[in-house]
DNA sequence: GTCGGATCAATAACCATTCCTGATTCCGAG
DNA sequence: CTCGGAATCAGGAATGGTTATTGATCCGAC
C-alpha cells in the first residue's frame, strides 16, 4: 500500500477500512477505469458480503481525498482512474472500452480556459469518444 | 424559421410538428443552454399539456438531425445549445449557469487527439466548470 | 372521406446513484 | 482490558433524469 495514500488518509482524517483497501485493490486488478459495478464485481469476489453501496461510498471517499479520480461519459456509468495526473482517455461507443490517450499536450489548456473567462475555473475535463479498432474490425 | 432547419428535416425525414417547433422556440426565449426541464417549463406556458416525454422526444429528434446540441455536467441534466460550432461552455458549479467562452482555439484539437490514438475519433468535448462571478462574491 | 403510418400525451419502467436506518466495528480514555 | 461514543458498514428504499410503452390522435396519400 502506497505511502502517500495512507498520507492522504491520515490528512483527511478518514481511516484506511479494508473496504476501502479493497476498492483501491479492485482498481488496480481491473484493467483500468472500471465502473462502480465493475468495481463492484471485483470485490466481491474475494468478499461476496459487500454491498454496491457501500463500493459507491467508498469510491465517493477515495474521490474526495484525492486518491483516484473519475471522468463521466453520456451514455454510461462514471469510470474510476488510479491516474491522477491530466491526461485523456477514449471510450468506445460500441462496447464501452475506455483506452488512454498519451501524447496530446494539456499543459496550458486550463490556464487558456481562464484567461477567456469570467468564471474562476476549477477544472476542465476533455470527454472522448470513438470506436475502437476491434469494434471498428467487426462493424 | 431558419429555411436552413425546413431542410434538415426534410432530409431526415422527421417531420416539422408544432411541439418540435415550439422546442426550438423555447431554446431561443431562454438564455442559453436549459435543461429539458427548462424547456418543458417554458413549452408549457403557451401550451400547458405538453408532456415531460413529449419534450425529451423532441429534443432528441432536434439533436439527431443537427439542428442543436447538447452537453453534459456531472450532477447536472443535460444541457441543450443552439450553437453547434465547437465551443467552449463553462457551468458554476454553485448556480448551474452556463456561460460560453470565446476566444480558446480548439479548432486543432480533434485531429491532433485522432494522430495519437487508433480509435476512430467521433467527438470530443471540453466539459469545464468553474464558479461564476456572482457566486463567487456572493461566497 | 378512408386508410395506414407517424407522432403525440401520459404513464410506467429503468438505471445509476444517493439517502436512510439500524447494526457493527473501531478507537481512545480510563 | 473494557467501556462508550463515533465512524463506518450493509442492505434496502428512495431519488432524479431519462427512455420505453401504449393507446389515442393527427396527417398526408390516394
Ligand atoms: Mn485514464
Ligand atoms: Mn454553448
Ligand atoms: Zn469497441
Ligand atoms: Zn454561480
Amino acid at each position: 500500500m502506497d505511502s502517500g495514500i495512507r498520507d492522504k488518509f491520515r490528512k483527511s482524517g478518514y481511516t484506511l477500512t479494508s473496504q476501502r483497501r479493497a476498492v483501491l485493490e479492485a482498481l488496480t486488478e481491473s484493467d483500468g477505469h472500471p465502473s462502480a459495478e465493475d468495481v463492484y464485481l471485483i470485490v466481491k469476489r474475494k468478499n461476496p458480503r459487500v454491498a454496491l453501496g457501500t463500493v459507491y461510498q467508498a469510491l465517493s471517499v477515495l474521490e474526495e481525498i484525492g486518491v483516484i479520480g473519475s471522468k463521466h461519459w453520456n451514455e454510461s456509468p462514471t469510470r474510476y482512474d488510479l491516474n491522477l495526473e491530466p491526461h485523456l482517455d477514449i471510450r468506445c461507443g460500441h462496447c464501452g472500452a475506455v483506452s488512454e490517450i498519451p501524447g496530446v499536450g494539456l499543459d496550458d489548456l486550463e490556464s487558456r480556459i481562464q484567461e477567456n473567462t469570467t468564471y474562476q475555473v476549477k477544472s476542465a475535463t476533455l470527454v472522448v469518444e470513438g470506436v475502437c479498432p476491434k469494434c471498428r474490425r467487426n462493424q
